[in-house]
RNA sequence: GUGGGUGUGGCCUAGCGGUUAAGGCGCCAGGUUGUGGCCCUGGAGAGCGUGGGUUCAAAUCCCAUCACCCACCCCA
């Protein structure tokens, strides 16, 4: 056992696992750009201030999973630990509310979250979003839930469950705060001690406790729904209509709630069917006030962002995805000096024409270059030793097609295979 | 941060107090002259997570520690 090892709770992605990830990665930038979205890159660190700002001071991702360090010049930095505040912050940085609105952006990469490692659940995950800044519609929010339910379709995931909210502005949430802890503390003897502390810290919290799920005082609690300014439940309804109208199927849940202080109106999750602890899959909403409070103009804005080895994990569980990784269309197989050098430059050619070509391990015996040629997968060896590097021509010898090995003039290798399939 | 489980070559696994730690997969090389996939033979590769202890003797028992996994918490 090296004594060096990855950091906790990060991963290397190896080569058997390529083909699966990216399929999805594929399959999301596919859908993306399928309603016009672009892709946007930001940099994987940030001010401290863009996260603390924006998902909140007390919650968990900032307060005690957010990786923050100070650089050499004294700046104080975060590693990202989401998407969407990032990207504000470089719609505003880039003066995007000057192009025609709404801004319509993806992103894929790597996130991190200081937090305990386990089924999963990483401390670098790796995240496939979407925001759309600057229509404050009801359309806004349904085009990027049909995005995100049309992702995990393409993907095979089809029992994936939508559970959708709207958690009102911040007034509205601050008088249901308010009532939602009038209710609850008469009962909070009865409450298991984390909805205790909850009842301190963050009382939407206490309503997806699973723990007091049944506990009357939950039952009875007031919900946020009735809660909402007629605008917002204008808002909500023509959100659910629409869905309707396009046949997603969803279940309306006041008890969700989403870790970030920046949401507001709506909010959902993708979750498997009967899944507890580390389940959702993905999750996005609206977030109006975020780029007001990074020192822009009131600005609406909604996404969402999906965990791509949660997605993975879904799809090795159900048995989707490709299995068989890439193979070359043609392996080099050298023998003797002259042929290594013919063969360099009959790969070269084959892989100008387009093919993918495995060089020649010119060293190891016949037997060994077909072998390993075998393993690879290759569709075809081509066989250059001394006789045909003197001749100009190769051997060409289908491997996983039935056909005669042929003679082939150096020239006509391309075409030859092509012709062969 | 809390609780539980696990830890033997690259991977999977056997061994559970006593000779040079066993097998499968994979890897490398051979099975006559430049031809693979099946099969056969041989080889390399671990001293049993780490440290300490018990014992004449430990991979096998005890303690600690670390890592991983699972659950809580929270979320992707």
């Amino acid at each position: 056992m090296p004594d060096l090892r990855a950091p906790r709770g990060m991963h290397d992605l190896l080569p058997d696992d390529e083909p699966l990830w990216l399929h999805v990665r594929d399959t999301a930038e596919r859908v993306a750009r399928a309603f016009d979205y672009r892709l946007i890159q930001t940099p994987l660190v940030e001010d401290a201030g863009v996260f603390q700002r924006s998902a909140g001071g007390d919650s968990d991702i900032v307060a005690k999973e957010m990786y923050v360090f100070d650089d050499r010049g004294g700046d104080r930095l975060a590693l990202r630990p989401e998407g969407t505040a990032g990207v504000c912050r470089a719609y505003l940085e880039h003066g995007m509310a000057s192009r025609p609105q709404p801004v319509r952006l993806y992103y894929c990469g790597p996130f991190f979250r200081y937090d305990r490692p386990q089924a999963g659940r990483y401390r670098q995950l790796w995240q496939f979003g979407v925001e759309n800044i600057g229509d404050g519609s009801p359309a806004a929010d349904v085009e990027t839930i049909e995005l995100q339910h049309l992702l995990y379709q393409e993907l095979g995931l089809r029992d994936l469950a939508l559970r959708v909210n709207s958690i009102g502005t911040a007034e509205t949430r601050h008088r249901y705060v308010a009532t939602l802890t009038e209710h609850l503390r008469p009962h909070a003897a009865t409450l298991s001690p984390d909805s205790q502390r909850r009842l301190e810290s963050n009382v939407l919290r206490v309503l997806d406790s699973k723990e007091d799920a049944g506990h009357p005082a939950l039952v009875s609690a007031p919900s946020i729904l009735d809660f909402l300014a007629p605008a917002d439940v204008d808002h909500f309804t023509r959100v659910c209509a629409s869905l309707d109208a396009l046949g997603i199927s969803y279940a309306v849940d006041p008890r969700i709630v989403r870790g970030l202080d920046y949401y507001a109106r709506t909010v959902w999750e993708f979750e498997p069917p009967e899944a507890g602890g580390q389940s959702t899959v993905g999750g996005g909403g609206r977030y109006d006030g975020l780029i007001e409070m990074l020192g822009g103009p009131h600005t609406p804005g909604v996404g969402f962002a999906t965990g791509i080895e949660r997605i993975v994990l879904n799809l090795r569980e159900r048995g989707l995805g490709p299995a068989a990784p890439a193979a070359p269309d043609v392996a080099m197989i050298a023998l003797g000096e002259a042929g290594e050098a013919a063969a360099l430059s009959v790969a070269r050619a084959l892989r100008a024409a387009g093919l993918a070509v495995r060089g020649a391990t010119p060293g190891r015996s016949m037997r060994a270059q077909l072998r390993s040629a075998t393993s690879a997968g290759a569709r075809f060896a081509v066989i250059v030793g001394d006789a045909e590097a003197r001749d100009g021509v190769v051997q060409l010898k289908p491997l996983t097609v039935t056909a005669d090995q042929a003679t082939v003039a150096v020239g006509e290798v391309a075409e030859a295979i092509r012709s062969r399939g």
